[in-house]
DNA sequence: TGTACATCAGTGAACGCGCGTTCACTGATGTAC
DNA sequence: TGTACATCAGTGAACGCGCGTTCACTGATGTAC
């Protein structure tokens, strides 16, 4: 309860402290007030209160920056799925992140558009290399698939069932599915509940 | 053979004739070529060897004619997709239909992207109104979908293949799915079963 | 504990760029008489 | 068939804009002695 404590935080001194995590939340900020055209080197820059060209010192270029706030939203979209996956059924609980997936996607269009904006690269396969991509954060999602369905079939489980939630987040935020947020559940459940059976 | 059949496509008179679908076509190249950011006005008038002012006789504004680049896309699209249904077994012609769909998508990532990108309007659901959007072109989709699950699960067995194809079609553009236009057909089947079993 | 100095993290003015769009225009076409 | 004139479909120069990025700089910090 010192000033000193506060004084981290609330004065601003000439260094700011931590602005490279300043930025990043400042492009969160802008990504979920005025979407992806509005998330601009300048723009991330005012609000984090700093001139035009402090970002240099930490990102290389806007495409440095850009990829690092992709690689934030990444890591609170797996946290969000990983949470998501509480029952103990495996076919309820599967059901559960399907529908955390849509709603982050719904919850924040722009960021999620950012993630899986098309990247230049794309080898194809889903690296294992331990980096954050969607791919293999899956933990939990690609363990539960693999629960319902016999081990042969898993592999071919896990993409039908990704793209399956991945294409319905993608048409909801196109305005295509009539009241994605109810219906999901239903859809999600209409899926697991055959491929159980299959 | 006359020279007369030609002046018509070859000379340029001060009049282009049909400069509104040479504008169009002209968009539909850039965007097979270059991608997305490379269309805009000034190019897509560069490409029809007319002024950079020209295309606002026939179109408003830019987002004018790019929503009828998108327009023309899910033309082509429909058509695709209806070709595909060749087949006179329900589960093959759906599942060759998904293939399509897929494979459409990879041929023409941008225009794919232009034609579900975001609306700024949206109102969610898929419109009857004889309009052209990929909602109410799906008919030779939604029909298949329904003769093969009872009626009261059509509706629900629509939207879950929809997603599910339009799903794997995103993903294949980002490059998380291994060999896309192999792997189609088997995950297209792999759902096809699954539901009309269920 | 004090001081010199290298390094780090920021500033602020300026640039070149291509864009969408405006403006006032001009050449070509079609139609009424 | 000829001509006057309105209308249509193009031109070309110019604008303002916000962007990413460059440049040379300066204030703050940390460390060796």
């Amino acid at each position: 309860m010192t000033e000193d404590v506060y004084s981290v935080d609330t004065t601003r001194t000439y260094h700011h402290g931590d602005l490279r995590r300043a930025l990043i939340d400042a492009g969160l900020e802008v990504l979920g007030e005025r979407g992806a055209d509005a998330l601009t080197l300048r723009e991330v820059a005012r609000r984090a209160g700093v001139s035009a060209m402090a970002p240099y010192r930490h990102f290389a270029d806007k495409a440095a920056l850009l990829a690092s706030i992709a690689e934030r939203g990444l890591e609170m979209f797996f946290a969000v799925i990983a949470e998501a996956d509480g029952a103990t059924d495996p076919r309820r609980a599967l059901v559960q992140q399907g529908v955390a997936y849509v709603e982050f996607a719904l919850d924040h269009p722009a960021l999620f558009g950012l993630m899986f904006g098309h990247k230049p690269a794309g080898p194809g396969l889903p690296a294992d290399d331990g980096a954050v991509t969607p791919a293999n954060g899956f933990v939990t999602f690609r363990r539960r698939v693999s629960t319902i369905v016999p081990p042969d079939q898993a592999e071919q489980a896990l993409f039908t069932a990704w793209s399956f939630v991945h294409g319905f987040a993608a048409l909801a935020l196109d305005g295509r599915i009539p009241d994605p947020r109810r219906t999901i559940r239903g859809a999600a459940e209409f899926l697991v509940e055959r491929m159980a059976q299959g």
